[in-house]
DNA sequence: TATGAATGAGTCTTCATTCAT
DNA sequence: GATGAATGAAGACTCATTCAT
């Protein structure tokens, strides 16, 4: 068992601030803008009425951004962030008995998180704004890359060109995480044990095989 | 390999019409409605433009279709249709060497369908609205769970739950799918090999070991 | 005591009808016209809505009234006509002991008539289209007018103007009765009380002191 | 003789203002749209005319009134409290020969009040919107009930339940006002004697009988 | 006689954005 | 740094009406 904890403002720059109060208003509209995604959805969404739930004028809101679509690749990036943060603490946690186990670690964590905030990985993976090109994108993908080639390395992982294991284990947890965020009312087995056959299926189809 | 046939208008009534010049604009409207959403996306699309997209005015659109709802929910029925028809085409194709190559068959045409109408799949499976309980939604799945039940029956597959094996390949071809549909300028590996990989893991998660 | 019977189809040309169907038509349309607004009010009334309703199309409305003010006309005509009507009734009654007291009737029946058909008598005395100057309206009010004068005649009245009289009767009922329709939630007297009050005052106004 | 004075303003907030620049257009709007109703009657308002008609954007009205609806109830209470005043002033005016005199001249003043401004008087007291029951609408007949009163009190009228009085002389007041505003064009006898005399009946069905 | 098809004009309303203060 | 005021553009939708058939 272990404890996902996320952190929200990782967008914010990590330099010395300046101006508390200037970047402490820049955080109050993400977080704003972010709960209006998670509660209403993403249609719901106005820069007025943001402006009216931070209780600023809207004209306010494009002295920290300077546009809807700035506002939301931030958001985006934000959301990207916080998905490798999450891998990264499950990396970091090391009770696992290997490079395999702690490969699947990640990918349980990849699809918690994706359940836990969905609004947040609608965001990410599921909208139009997240096709552009980002680091930060590339990033949340880059872990479960390095965590197949430690396998591979470890030789527990079949020598196959480790790019192609990567996304294909990337596009396994991806499918069950929007499925699920996506057709909620469709009659799901048991969600755990949906999640669990996918990942092992995914992860089992790259093993050596024991002779 | 086997081709697929598209037919975009099944939605329509199979009764006798009498007049097709107001089911012909229907089918326009319907068109230019698919083709705007697969050119400019879904926030682009307004009743508006989609009226001066077909050169009619905007109260036209609303004799042939209720609401701004009514037609997306016609457009979204449409894209399940067109999914279940390409699955049943690929079905009726015999010429597989058992049950395990006809659902991997199956699986393929799945995601080619995503990949060559990503508008449509997007309409289906992506967007809020998608998230309704449909009866055409499901239907597309069954015939995913009609082969896997096949396999079972064979003795090809492990005697699991048939429901948790079903739902665990398709979330498998909607991850590709959709991933690839979403993140057209991801870095991606050939894209078959790719497509072929994540099949051939799901499936293989499920066959009876050889001994 | 007496009942007030109120016959709808006033309208209609008492002339041999040529062609039945026609007419009938006519008077499907009247009839459901006057219910729209009789249940739904004079906002919710639309020529579409109306055709909806007598299951023609909105094109076979206009075959019978040249526009949706003609229609209006012809329907305020006919609350005019009915109020006629009723007024006529309330004088063949003829158990009454004497002009004073048919008079009074008479008014009687007319905040009755008001009540009962709140939005005929809306259509007739309170919208803007009842301003226009129409033989039906003022023959609604000729009723008044010649059992004034059969009061002044009898002696019972003063020798005023007949003309001033009558009209200050009018006034006072439909002062009454206006007022208890627009302001249903006043909280009014016990009505019948205030009826009775209103037409005795306005009516005791005129007649001849005794001495 | 006395002077009606009609100040329009009375519904804006007593309250400092900071800014006037602010109160200015609201109360320019609030003038148009009053004038509108005059001018062109209520079908004939909408929200895109008034806006053209201040000479500014449709969306600037609704930074002021939230919604059509909204402004509408404004301009009702504003009407009501100009009735309201006119009466007060009627009322202040002290050089009546007594309580049933003062009470003839309330009753004049506010058929004059009607008659001066039909357009609002029919706001308040004749469309359906304002049948909503509204404490201004109340304060209206509240002081035609202090009046009466005082004539009960004065021993003047008869002792008969006051509130019923006092209503009986609104539905007549009201019944002038309405009928000359609403039939223009009606062959009236001459409005003064019509109105002297509903007036003068309504008040003498209520005096104690000199013996 | 009846209508299917079509529309121009209009409805209320919301939006992202700007700019002078 | 913040905002009140303002707006052009667009949103979905409804309406009364016409006209060829």
């Amino acid at each position: 068992m272990f404890t996902i904890v996320y952190t929200v403002h990782m967008a914010t720059s990590p330099a010395i601030r300046r101006s508390n109060q200037s970047e402490e208003l820049r955080s109050i509209i993400l977080d704003a803008a972010r709960e209006m995604f998670v509660e209403e959805g993403f249609e719901a969404f106005s820069m007025r009425k943001l402006a009216a739930r931070v209780g600023y004028s809207p004209a306010s809101i494009y002295q920290h951004f300077a546009s809807k679509d700035a506002l939301f690749q931030t958001l985006v990036q934000g959301s990207f962030q916080a998905l490798v943060e999450v891998q990264a603490q499950a990396a970091a946690n090391v009770d696992a008995p290997g490079p395999v186990a702690a490969l699947k670690r990640g990918m349980h964590s990849y699809v918690r998180f994706g359940l836990d905030h969905p609004n947040e990985y609608r965001l990410a993976f599921l909208m139009p704004a997240s096709g552009k090109r980002s680091a930060s994108a590339e990033a949340a993908f880059d872990s479960l890359r390095r965590r197949v080639e430690a396998c591979i390395t470890a030789g527990l992982f079949r020598a196959i060109d480790a790019e192609l294991a990567a996304q294909s284990l990337w596009v396994a947890v991806h499918g069950v995480t929007s499925l699920l965020i996506v057709k909620p009312s469709f009659p799901w087995v048991e969600k755990d044990r949906l999640i669990e056959q996918v990942i092992h299926n995914a992860v089992q189809g790259m093993v050596v095989p024991e002779i």
